[in-house]
DNA sequence: TTCTGTTATATTGTACCCAACTTAATTAGG
DNA sequence: CCTAATTAAGTTGGGTACAATATAACAGAA
């Protein structure tokens, strides 16, 4: 019982960690009969919202990196719900765009983030107004911090 | 631009992901040096709290399953953090102990929870006590209305 | 005792996630 | 114009995560 900082039940982190996991389990089953993982759906949320982008508008509006972001684009133009093309004027550069499918699925996912603002909030609708600011806020202003720490770790090399 | 419940920015869930890979972000250089990844950090955090453990209560501890724990296990194992012995009075149970090299890796990982805390909340230090509990006191709310309504959904199958 | 069901771990298969590297296309400098 | 950086994606490899399955050991009932 030498150092309490290193006590798992007084770390934040862990917390992040187990809650993110959690989190991860709700969406699993409404995800599932989308046809989606929890990845794939940020994915549509971004060409849902954009219609189209590149592999790299994609990469930096998800924090995700291209060996994650390639082979999940893969998949999902498996599975039918987008097209890549590479551009004419820099063949480098790859667009990605929804399909007549992808795009349809949007009606089906209307209802996921309701359904889960019930197991993340309360039941209490009425509550549930309060808690998204205050959580929404809290996790800004953290991630907010995280990055700029990570700012100066990059710069210091 | 049809559903606004759908938009990225407006999404508490792409948050906490976000903030959950950061996190691992602002750990990864730290843990390398004691050459551990943060899901092995915390099975060490366990051990280091109590002295050992056996399969079973590791993976209710830290909300993993066999299927992540075992093979973390055999590369501690490797790296010579632990040791697994299966229990002579039950021949299924494994009971996971701490080497001599893996309890004096305690002493190396003491600064980690500082400097993440200061990556994670204020560089001031008045104000991290402050944000620790509020922060604290938010996710363990979140995280228990979360195990509710999982339980809920296991009851109804 | 033998059959049955349960329990504890391990394994397999799919999908992230990221670091490091590769490849191909574009741009900039000489 | 040609070579040397730079850029955009993709690939490879190690390590989670988890569902589903397998295996072995234990426990209880007939």
């Amino acid at each position: 019982m030498a150092y309490p900082q290193l006590l798992l039940s007084n770390q934040l982190c862990f917390r992040f960690y187990a809650l993110e996991r959690e989190l991860m389990a709700a969406y699993r089953p409404l995800l599932n009969h989308l046809g989606l993982t929890y990845a794939q759906y940020i994915t549509m949320l971004y060409l849902w919202e954009h219609e189209e982008g590149t592999v790299g508008e994609l990469c930096m509006a998800l924090s995700l990196d291209t060996g994650t972001m390639s082979p999940l684009l893969k998949r999902l133009e498996t599975s039918g719900m987008i097209e890549r093309h590479r551009l004419p004027s820099d063949e480098r550069t790859v667009m990605v765009q929804l399909t007549k499918k992808g795009r349809e699925l949007e009606q089906k996912a209307v209802s996921v983030p309701e359904h889960i603002a019930s197991c993340l909030l309360s039941d209490d609708k009425s509550e549930q107004g309060r808690k998204y600011q205050a959580l929404k806020e809290m996790l800004d202003e953290t991630l907010t911090q995280l990055k700029e720490s990570r700012n100066e770790r990059e710069q210091g090399r």
